[in-house]
DNA sequence: TACATTAACGACCGATCGTTTGTATATCTG
DNA sequence: CAGATATACAAACGATCGGTCGTTAATGTA
């Protein structure tokens, strides 16, 4: 198991063709995405990606496993340099917001596409969403948790609550910035956050003023 | 212009067609849709459509139109009811989720699945959703600017942010309801709108406990 | 009554969908 | 080196897509 020439070479045109699947089913959802369209891109043909995967449902379940790759990598871990707490439950929010400013997916969010595409349709690629974005909530929550433990956050927070909030106000600006306010719905979403922790933070000078 | 007859069966069945295209849509989406499919679940043929709307994006443009009069009149109107300020605001919050909650459209909410569908696709359609949701969106922060003229709401809210933080809150039931936890997001999303609103409120008594 | 309009249909069009088959070739394994 | 394996392709499959055409029958208008 050298792991080159002919392997590596397929194990790198996966990785192309998924990043480019990714990007896409970004913008028209892992379904409204077809082989065709994604062969054109990347500039293979429709055929050569039954080498990689058995069907279609193959391959949108792997785009979601490297989608979920992709996140943890630059939105979870950067967020994680900051100190547990208040400070790294902001940061892990404004490493999101960042994700999207900077337009590293061609339509802004992954995951807020393919949900909306298959929270009706039962089905394996359903099955591996919903695991993805459960992992992702639970996450926050502990996040939510450990700053309450620190006794960053007042008693009376409802962690469920709390993290609900954190993360519908973040994914919502998807929707809005791409349909009429652009960057606006950025600032809202950040100073929405920001607010909210600061009055259930004891110590607000932890978070910027604004 | 006796308007009955054959011209009266037409508007029919034309209403009946927008109903089902909406309902289909809140599920699959207004592209997703294909017209076999709803030529089968309206007993139609394909053909017929035709006589209706010049092509499909005609029939796309119509249902838009459709499911924002359902909303008008299942969501703004029973809120209209309520007295002008915080009530009225939370009155609304609480029509909407109960519109969500009764799966008044089997995909939840038709507005959701489209704009997600929509944000990244220039056309008329797009143009057209979003002209709604700017509506919708604007129409919030009317009762938001109302509930503060009456002295409902502290000086020191920013209007647009607040209505933003409300609309995120409710749509966000969506996708939650749905991929995971069902009606515990309605409880979320209930009691995070109604603290919030508690919160700002010089007369909290206004708004129920809990 | 005579004629135009309308709703609705079945049959069919070219394009595209996901997928299968067969083939060529480069790379690993023994 | 020999033989299995893996990458990638062109060509073609049946199904479905949005849409056109011609027709039929009921209704509206004159």
């Amino acid at each position: 198991m050298t792991q080159d020439g002919r392997r590596l070479r397929g194990l790198r045109s996966r990785e192309a063709i998924l990043e480019q699947a990714v990007g896409l089913a970004s913008v028209e959802g892992l379904d409204g995405l077809s082989l065709g369209r994604l062969a054109t891109a990347t500039g293979t043909s429709k055929s050569g990606f039954f080498a990689h995967w058995r069907d279609k449902e193959q391959l949108q379940l792997d785009a979601v496993d490297w989608a979920g790759r992709q996140w943890a990598e630059r939105v979870v871990a950067p967020a994680m340099k900051a100190p547990a707490g208040v400070r790294r439950l902001f940061a892990l929010h404004e490493a999101r917001l960042r994700f999207y400013g900077e337009a590293v997916l061609p339509g802004g969010c992954f995951f807020f596409t393919v949900q909306a595409e298959f929270d009706d349709r039962p089905g394996a690629v359903r099955d591996r969403v919903a695991r993805a974005m459960r992992e992702w909530q639970e996450f926050i929550r502990r996040q939510v948790a450990q700053a309450m433990a620190l006794g960053e956050l007042a008693e009376s927070v409802d962690v469920a609550q709390l993290a609900y909030e954190i993360d519908a106000l973040g994914e919502m600006v998807i929707i809005h910035s791409r349909l009429h306010d652009g960057p606006a719905s950025l600032v809202h979403a950040r100073r929405a956050v920001l607010q909210r922790l600061r009055a259930l933070c004891p110590d607000p000078t932890l978070l910027p003023e604004d």
